[in-house]
DNA sequence: GGTTAATACTACAAAATATGTAGCGATACG
DNA sequence: CGTATCGCTACATATTTTGTAGTATTAACC
């Protein structure tokens, strides 16, 4: 009920391009995640989700699942829990192609990367619990 | 000075992991647009970026452009403005994936998506004057 | 030289989202 | 029954995004 679709008018965008919705579902904080997680661990419960994702609190995962769900990208099943489609596992294999991405990227940050900054990461409110695990 | 980084703690993650810094980093909003815009138009202006995003705010923009630049995917030119690096143009290969993949996911979702609902999109905090053009 | 027009951003208040924690109703087990 | 886990909602607080205005800088143009 909140998750856009191609041929509206969505974040950014008015023309009803598929892609800008798909950029604007994504680009929404934890759908890759989620999606990323899903792939690696195979269907997983509402709470083996939060867990895999380091402890997001449940009303964020909820929206996101109900989206990403609406979408047609994951699915609930009667056993198994959230479980992506044969759709979603398209879009899966690309994500995946984000993690040789990633590889390669870590490699060139060593080397020089162009900041060569300190690079602070995340703030989060204090630092009293941050997760244990992470995947 | 904010671009999550491999190796460190990134949101919902800590153990440093690459993909987990770039889940982080293009799971921020507009983050995903911005490179896809960027593919699309080539070397672009602070203002034509913005135009192309449908008039986002020049705040947020500017923020993610500096995020991206830290990581070393786009860069900042003498001439000809923000560009995309050797590093992002891997990157967009990929990115440029989920044009297709958005393009069969809008036709499996005319026949019958799971949702069939009524999909809303974004909601903008007022009807005043919402962006002409999104590229 | 002075004016006008862009461009690249920054400031800041207001609105939208996300976070964290507690907890409710529904099984499942002993 | 008592206890546990699960899926998820409530809600107050914190963080992000938005929108708009404005500053500083550079580039014509007259």
């Amino acid at each position: 009920m909140t998750a856009p679709k191609p041929g509206t008018t969505v974040r950014g965008s008015q023309t009803g391009r598929p892609i800008m919705a798909v950029l604007d579902l994504l680009g929404r904080r934890w759908s890759l995640r989620i999606l990323w997680e899903l792939h690696m661990s195979g269907p997983s419960s509402f709470r083996d989700l939060q867990r895999l994702c380091g402890d997001i609190s449940p009303t964020v995962l909820n929206t996101r699942l109900a989206e990403l769900r609406e979408a047609g990208i994951i699915e609930l099943r009667e056993k198994g829990g959230y479980a992506i489609t044969g759709l979603g596992l398209e879009l899966g294999a690309v994500i995946l192609q984000l993690g040789d991405w990633a590889e390669r990227w870590a490699g060139s940050m060593e080397v020089g990367g162009p900041g060569e900054k300190t690079g602070l990461a995340t703030k989060g409110r204090n630092g009293k619990k941050t997760s244990r695990r992470d995947s």
